[in-house]
DNA sequence: TTGTAAGCGTTATCAC
DNA sequence: GTGATAACGCTTACAA
């Protein structure tokens, strides 16, 4: 069928392996021999096989991905900025959806290393990802975080500032006149969910304002979620003048049970959340957002894993952290 | 390091021939030996390698994919629901972004080839890249084409049905009363912007309008062209009262450059596009758009290269088409 | 039901 | 500079 290096070998009446070091532009080969052998290369459409390749040098040129899912606007730029430093460097990206599934994130892991990708980029569904990821970073397998981290996994990481920009989003709320603020929270397994809270947290105990349990709804961190967390705020006996959403998702969904309610943003409610949109930012520029560089992010964990997949990384991990930025809009004032 | 089928095969004291067959789940294995090597592979921590299972058998269970940029709110969705159904499968996704760069898609195929996926999945550059498509589909490589087609090359394909759409979008602007519409197109190499243009132009025939070349703006489809047409487009003599973009990107350049002048949609200029983007849809739905089923298409594009894939395709080529749905918000609103 | 032998297409290694 | 040989880890084909 295809042709295989012993073809092109025949051709040229060379051995397989100058064939080989001619297609790997490795020295040692004369410049009439080269010619020869690229000439027959071209003769035979000669392309060669990375499987073969794959199984003897243990260069696969692959790199799993996984991300909850591709076409949330946060992960699709980050899948394209690591996939864009990937190419550079030669790399394939195998990308994974793990629909936010701790048991299929198991499996993507499994089946990546069974595909012998050369490292692995993911963002994990939870701390609990650490059951399948701790003995691949324990045997010095070459994986990355990005976005979330996963408690008690030393392991190279990048992600955003949470705490700080939680912080500084809820201070915002609090010097524009807001006092009761309600913050649509994700699972206290996933670090960056744990970490926004704890910004919201500080913030208010800064202010000296009250924030119990009853002020933070926990759940999916998908639209559903923010819609029954939306429902739940305006059924409170006093409810919160601000919303305050864990990611652009939920923040939608609230908009949507805010307005089932027939309350407009921010005439009647404020509104503000993780994540700014390109699309939304510019089409409709409502929403006051934490932006996260998320493309900029990926591409320095793609580097940060490939500079661990060619040993050149140190034995302590390292931990990357990029600041969000507040953009203030009209859906954060406050109408007395 | 890693175990392999003969290191399960010494430890059960069978062969290696068993051992894969117990992997493989093939029949004809006592069930006596079948439990002995099951412990052994769970002692051992045995998980096969697929390159070298891909080597021999030729079954990389890979399936690449090409799409311009999967951060596009289109794209996402389309490798979303592609993966969705490849996973459904056994099958892992390499997935490439072209960047709308001929040359770096024909780059990706070449090396998606070299990586033995067993299918490819593409939403091709344009017309052009039947130069690099044709010969694999001419081999009987499985192809499956989403959202464009390529002129020329037959090939199983699923796209929209473009032509009735932005008739249908066109010829409802003509209802609300726009008489002079300007359209924001795609190159002519591009099958999609060709489909659209030629919908719009039969709805302004049907209409007796007239709809000229300087009613048609061509350029790259991203936001940077969206923004320079809507500049040119102002700067008619007769400015259109409506603004057709082809897709999502230009008609957020389109807006980019209205608001620069100072101009609000619907008031000063009806706007709508191809796309609609769901956190837009439910933030501030203003746009008029046609929806385009782009989950939907992937996996009936994915299932059709599945069957390619397994043979069970027949010989011809299969074309599926989709229709848009037309959504009417203000943004198309006419104010004489 | 199980095993043997050969080879998939490449490259590492060492010899010439 | 170039080549022979032996893997890499698995599966196909056939034999027992």
């Amino acid at each position: 069928m295809a042709a295989t290096v012993r073809d092109v070998a025949r051709r040229a009446g060379v051995s397989a392996m100058t064939v080989s070091r001619v297609v790997n532009r490795q020295a040692g080969v004369s410049a009439e021999t080269r010619a020869r052998i690229e000439a027959a290369i071209a003769e035979l459409n000669y392309a060669p096989n990375k499987v073969a390749s794959g199984l003897t040098s243990a260069r696969t040129e692959l790199i799993g991905m996984i991300v909850p899912d591709v076409s949330n606007p946060f992960f699709g730029p980050v899948v394209r900025g690591a996939e864009m430093v990937a190419r550079g460097a030669g790399y394939r990206l195998l990308l994974c959806n793990s629909e936010s599934d701790l048991e299929l994130e198991r499996r993507y892991v499994e089946d990546l290393v069974g595909h012998r990708v050369e490292g692995l980029l993911i963002a994990p569904v939870g701390d609990r990802s650490a059951l399948h990821l701790s003995g691949l970073v324990g045997r010095g397998f070459p994986v990355v975080l990005i976005d979330r981290q996963v408690a008690g996994l030393d392991c190279d990481r990048v992600g955003l500032d949470n705490v700080a920009a939680a912080r500084q989003m809820t201070a915002h709320l609090i010097e524009a006149g807001h006092r009761r603020i309600a913050f649509v929270a994700d699972s206290d397994s996933v670090s960056t969910g744990r970490e926004r809270l704890a910004g919201v947290r500080q913030a208010m105990a800064a202010a000296a304002l009250p924030f119990g349990d009853e002020q933070i709804f926990r759940t999916s961190t998908d639209r559903a979620g923010g819609h029954n967390s939306g429902l739940a705020m305006l059924g409170m006996a006093e409810p919160p003048t601000a919303i305050f959403a864990v990611n652009n998702m939920t923040a939608v969904g609230v908009m949507q049970a805010l307005r089932e309610r027939g309350l407009q943003v921010p005439r009647d409610m404020a509104l503000c959340c993780f994540d700014d949109v390109e699309h939304l930012a510019i089409l409709a520029p409502v929403l006051t957002v934490i932006d996260q560089p998320a493309e900029g992010m990926a591409r320095a964990a793609m580097e940060m894993l490939l500079k661990r997949m060619e040993g050149k990384a140190g034995p302590q991990s390292v931990a990357v952290t990029f600041p969000g930025r507040l953009i203030v809009r009209e859906s954060s004032r406050f109408r007395g």
